[in-house]
DNA sequence: AAGTGGTCTAGACCACCGT
DNA sequence: CGGTGGTCTAGACCACTTT
């Protein structure tokens, strides 16, 4: 069951899609939202806030929020998976394996992934997006992690989310890292450019909700094909 | 005069850094900090949100409150500029400015800066860190901010800060997007790299409080001088 | 079972925006 | 000025983790 907050929130933004409240508009004062949702005024800012982190609304001290109109892309801060984000988008998400490796964790795998011994599992995957190569990914899987992932179909295309439904892991935090590189020969045979040709590199960590690392790696895609987009806010402050 | 919820949320921050709540260790209890601050437990909460969605602190449910312990680096959702970041890294910021026009908003202009028409202002600048080259960046100012843009030192390296604190320009809302390209001639010369070298490419538009366009314009950095860290959460939800 | 964070309420006061 | 959002309080109940 899903929070209040969160309820209304997405019926908010269901009714922005709608056109029912119009980009540029404003919306109803919060008093009065929480007499016609029959909630608290808190929960009404709370569901509200959310918006306001995506970039849906703003809001000023003494006026009314405004409905923003910004375009929805792709948004980094939402920590999904590359393949709910590309369905979300309504893309075809696909895939196949490169290569997997199972082999005893490096110093620096050991490090970053905060084990203190065993196998680790290192696979490469071309990520696709309506049939065209978009992405290559390589990762490296922590020991406690990598039976589960191995028992997964080489070329499913939604890792994360197979690995929060049949066992329970779900990625509470990551930190990525982007810049851009240039492409190597490996890098270019595989996603079908030219050596030395511009990649945008996202460099990622996550971990599960007791802090302990999943994974890490690094996508590198084909710009002009997926793009991040990234919101930022000098609110008055984090959300109520 | 700062509100409470921050000047708790730096305090904890500022107690993290001198290492008295040390990484990976647990937090006092909502309700005992709220007894030692003598605030409300809702004003903790707050606090401990705002260090939550910097990356800081993690929270689950039922369990206390664990410092990550991540490291800190540049974070685009924090919304500085180029100058206030720099300086927090302790690096020195400057650089130079290329070219300097005005000219009638063209369509696209118009359009992405909500003109009605007059001129806007065009600026490229170098911007440096610590005397090495690492973006160039190329600006169109609205119309209606373009006199104050000129009364500034051309090689003011810190436009931002200067527009809020003489005319009270502040920047509310930012949208930017990331991704890669290589370099043009005319960005190899500016930034002494090769031509066709990767750039990242951070496209950006920023908006004042009341939602008006003030300016867009796109940043290109040599890699490995600077790079920008995302930080995402999964977390119950939006801070409370 | 006890303690923790997550959600929600109802009310209060303030700072700011609009008319 | 009235209405708006921004902050803060005090209490309640629930879901979850820990012991």
């Amino acid at each position: 069951m899903p929070a209040l907050y969160r309820e209304i929130a997405d019926d908010i933004a269901a009714r922005i899609l709608d056109g029912e409240l119009a980009a540029g508009s404003a919306l109803p004062s919060e008093n009065r939202l929480a007499g016609a949702y029959g909630v608290a005024r808190g929960t009404i800012r709370r569901a509200l806030s959310i918006l306001r982190d995506r970039g849906e609304l703003t809001a000023r001290q003494g006026a009314s929020w405004m409905v923003t109109g910004a375009r929805r892309a792709q948004d980094v801060q939402q920590l999904r998976s590359f393949a709910q984000w590309a369905r979300s988008r309504g893309m075809v998400p696909g895939g196949h394996v490169v290569a997997v490796t199972t082999a005893p964790a490096s110093v620096t795998e050991r490090r970053r992934l905060r084990l203190d011994g065993g196998d680790v599992l290192r696979v490469v995957r071309v990520r696709t997006l309506d049939g065209r190569r978009v992405m290559l990914e390589r990762t490296t899987y922590a020991t406690w992690i990598a039976p589960a992932i191995l028992t997964l179909s080489p070329d499913e295309p939604s890792v994360v989310q197979l690995l929060f439904e049949r066992f329970g892991v779900a990625t509470a935090r990551a930190e990525n890292i982007v810049d851009a590189v240039a492409a190597t020969s490996d890098d270019a045979r595989h996603l079908g450019v030219r050596r030395s040709s511009p990649l945008l590199r996202l460099r990622r960590e996550s971990y599960d909700a007791s802090g302990r690392p999943i994974e890490y790696g690094e996508d590198r895609y084909v710009p002009g094909t997926v793009a991040f987009q990234v919101h930022s806010t000098r609110g008055p402050g984090a959300p109520s």
